[in-house]
DNA sequence: CGGCCATGTTACCGGCTTGTCACCATTTAT
DNA sequence: ATAAATGGTGACAAGCCGGTAACATGGCCG
């Protein structure tokens, strides 16, 4: 599955492989940069979707990849990582441009965490309608819509929907859906991701033991079918 | 859209070079200023669109120039940037006529996003009204009307309305509303959200246990349903 | 100085959501 | 073919969330 890509720019090799491997465990395609050239360059060409980038780097420090990155015209979020006692730095400005940061020592979970917030912002075109047979599934008011008249859909069920609406055609894992949908600290059973798909079904499919949207993809998850839709893409307000 | 003129008045070079490449990257126009003296002399003389300005000036504080670009009677929106422990000030900042404040370190992409907000809201025609069945707000002079009768509301109560009426249709979470409506750094429970929409559906909605008008996003917020309203864009009233 | 009003917090309640379990259907492997 | 595994589905109970009222606080005005 391909899902968003990490460019991940960090000097220590232990700590630069750490991360690798929890992102990628998350489920993200991930690009290195040892060093803050290569860590420009790899921004410029692969254009990942977000870049964690350490502020302490040989030759070019954080800031000024930052900058330089900015002002290529990119716009992907970055998280700056910071060591203790760097922090009167950040007020001096090496917080410009990036959108957030952490300080070393750093749980993990949560850079994953602050990472995934950050994507999904980035992910909403807010104002963003798709459109599937007779539904309407409007991001901004948050409101499914049958033929103009609106579906009653639980929190979790909307946020199931959107997700694999915004994913259309592709396959996801459960472990996916679980991150996306749930959240990371929440201990669930990957079936009740099928019990959501469930009543998703119960109130989206004509015929929910013969599902045309959600299919289920067994041993693996599910992906929506949009097939041949329209997706209606409306001027922000 | 933009083309806009902001004026940054920061003593400090690393910072006041960062913003002005991030504002023009933005699509504004930059005018700087390195203290207090300069910063107020090109607030009169330039008239920009919006100025942003630190508060640790040499010569005059960002309050005092604060203080005197009101007396010059210009009313473009302020922003003022602090420093972690002047958040003491914040009061007195924006009882001085400040519009918001950010305290460092700051994401520059929410500072833009703050300043364009506070853009487009002085870009808007005063005197608009919004009318939703049988109500009229009035933006301009601050009242709602029902059936012409004025419907007393309070301070927050107000803000909400207008917030919601402004961005109907939309879903807006507590978090939102709470930066619109309390403000950005004020300490309040997303529960006082709540209380606010409880009283506020009081005065406007005919059963406010089945509220017409403003509807619980559960685990979200609220969203403003105008539906089928009348949209009065009244240039003066 | 005292009272009123706006508003933030706390507490409680009721309902909806949802996670889990159990069981069944279907598919797959041996 | 049979057993194991996987997903669909109904039932159900627990927990969460928001509505609501009561209370506290603090500012403003007489």
């Amino acid at each position: 599955m391909a899902g968003e890509t990490i460019l991940i720019v960090e000097d220590e090799p232990a700590m630069r492989r750490g991360l690798k491997d929890n992102f990628e465990q998350a489920g993200y395609r991930v690009a290195l940069a040892a060093d803050g050239e290569a860590g420009l360059r790899a921004a410029v060409e692969s254009r990942p979707d977000l870049v964690v980038l350490d502020i302490m780097l040989p030759k070019v420090n954080g800031y000024e990849i930052c900058r330089l990155i900015r002002g290529q015209g990119l716009t992907m979020p970055i998280v700056m990582l910071t060591a203790k006692g760097e922090e009167s730095d950040i007020v001096l400005g090496l917080n410009l441009g990036a959108d957030d940061y952490l300080t070393k020592p750093f749980s993990v979970r949560e850079l994953l965490a602050r990472c995934e917030a950050h994507l999904r912002r980035a992910r909403e075109p807010a104002g963003k309608r798709y459109v599937f047979g007779a539904f309407e599934l409007d991001v901004a008011s948050r409101r499914l819509l049958r033929e103009g008249e609106a579906v009653e859909l639980t929190p979790k069920e909307y946020a199931l929907l959107e997700l694999l609406v915004r994913r259309a055609g592709r396959a996801l894992t459960r472990d996916e859906i679980l991150r996306q949908v749930w959240g990371y600290n929440v201990f669930v059973t990957g079936r009740s991701v099928d019990r959501c798909v469930n009543t998703l079904r119960k109130k989206i499919e004509d015929d929910p033991a013969r599902p045309r949207w959600v299919v289920t993809l067994r041993e693996v998850g599910y992906r929506f079918d949009g097939g041949n839709w329209t997706g209606v893409n409306q001027a922000k307000g």
